[in-house]
DNA sequence: GTCATCATGTAAGCCGTTACATGATTGC
DNA sequence: GCAATCATGTAACGGCTTACATGATGAC
């Protein structure tokens, strides 16, 4: 999974590690949170298999290379190596700038489409979903969806079956638990329901370009 | 945090891995399943550290070693079991009880004071959390609500920093988010207050079963 | 007798972490 | 110069999963 949070930040903007975890986290919140450790040999992998390159640290290119951090600091720093006219851009070892490349756009889809469906993996997903056409991100939603029902469901029987014998904790527990599942699944009907609406009503071309195939042959699957 | 799981179990009835298992994953809930590959390693190393050790398959002992499984197959298969004398109960290859030591008893309070406080620690912590003294409960609810509303302070740096330019499934992923933590601050907010009152009025000596207490001191909390 | 289920275990591997090593840059 | 931060990497290890191997038991 962290590759796909790798390709998803890095489809905005080419980064740095170091700025890229920043971003990761930023992104999909502290929760799922990495590390260097797991960063850099990540990286690697990547660009052994194609999916990202090294490019210069071009002062002022496409893709804005000196990202805003926020961080005072950050920025006063990439001020002055500016100033310096970049030179110690590969030297070394000096800070490597990645950028992904068109097959790794495809291998981001790709992961964006794998079957894998935890708590986790669903998170950076739909962050970063807007990289999928509208019918596949509505695939998504809906499989999501289904994985979540069924829990509720199975939480139900359980329930059914060990009864009322519990520990007040565990009651408790079981309670939240089961409210945060139902107001998930609420979430995402709301995001189906949005996303259908989106496919029948194509009117605005949206973000990247949603294929605009509305064949009137009159299936209209729910 | 298996073991923390298997010694939450075992602490209340003496089973074998199988049940063990289905145990497990009725009180921790679907999403912390665990496979058989890590349980069994698990219980040989509980069993090597003394924390727990494998016990005769009494036919109806002190703690119900035929737990009432509820699957029909399963209980079937133990009636038989009975009725045979459980004489296959450590013959080559069959099913091996496991109950908790006293030692395992003091394992699994430290496990549940240690302050590993993810997610899922939590979740199983509180499952098992009645093992603990209500000061040291409150505490481990405390712990955690500090955390959790680190996060929550967290976030909302970010959000101000990041801005409003995010895509809409970001600002629905965020939006969501936020508000699922809050309602877990909430909860834990609800516990620690419980938690505070029992500690401030212990009248009745509650153990196992819920609390009938209803001290006419006026104080309706909640 | 054969199949499904119950039951225990081992081995390989994945995915991530922590801890450590290294070095550039900059503020003071 | 020195400390803090930025920045990249490696090594060892941990915990859990999948896949596999084995075998008992009972239903039919």
């Amino acid at each position: 999974m962290i590759e796909l949070a790798i390709l998803g930040v890095l489809r905005e903007q080419d980064l740095h590690g170091y700025e890229l975890r920043k971003r990761i986290c930023e992104v999909t919140g502290a929760r799922s949170a990495i590390s260097f450790g797991s960063l850099y040999p990540a990286l690697a992998r990547l660009e052994a298999s194609g999916s990202v390159k090294t490019v210069e640290a071009i002062p002022s290119g496409p893709t804005k290379p000196a990202p805003m951090t926020g961080s005072l600091s950050a920025e006063t720093s990439m001020f002055r190596a500016r100033r310096r006219t970049v030179k110690p851009a590969r030297g070394g070892r000096g800070r490597k700038v990645y950028g992904i490349t068109s097959a790794g756009e495809h291998v981001l889809e790709s992961l964006l489409d794998d079957p894998t469906l935890d708590d986790k993996s669903f998170h950076i997903k739909v962050a970063f979903c807007r990289y999928l056409t509208p019918a596949r991100r509505l695939e998504l939603f809906e499989r999501r969806r289904a994985r979540v029902a069924d829990q509720l469901i199975a939480a139900r029987t359980t329930r059914r079956r060990t009864g009322e014998r519990l520990d007040s904790y565990l009651r408790s527990l079981r309670e939240h638990d089961h409210e945060s599942t139902e107001r998930d699944l609420a979430w995402l009907d709301r995001l189906i329901a949005e996303e259908r609406a989106l496919l029948a009503a194509p009117a605005e071309p949206v973000d990247e370009g949603p294929p605009p195939v509305l064949d009137p042959t009159g299936g209209s699957p729910s």
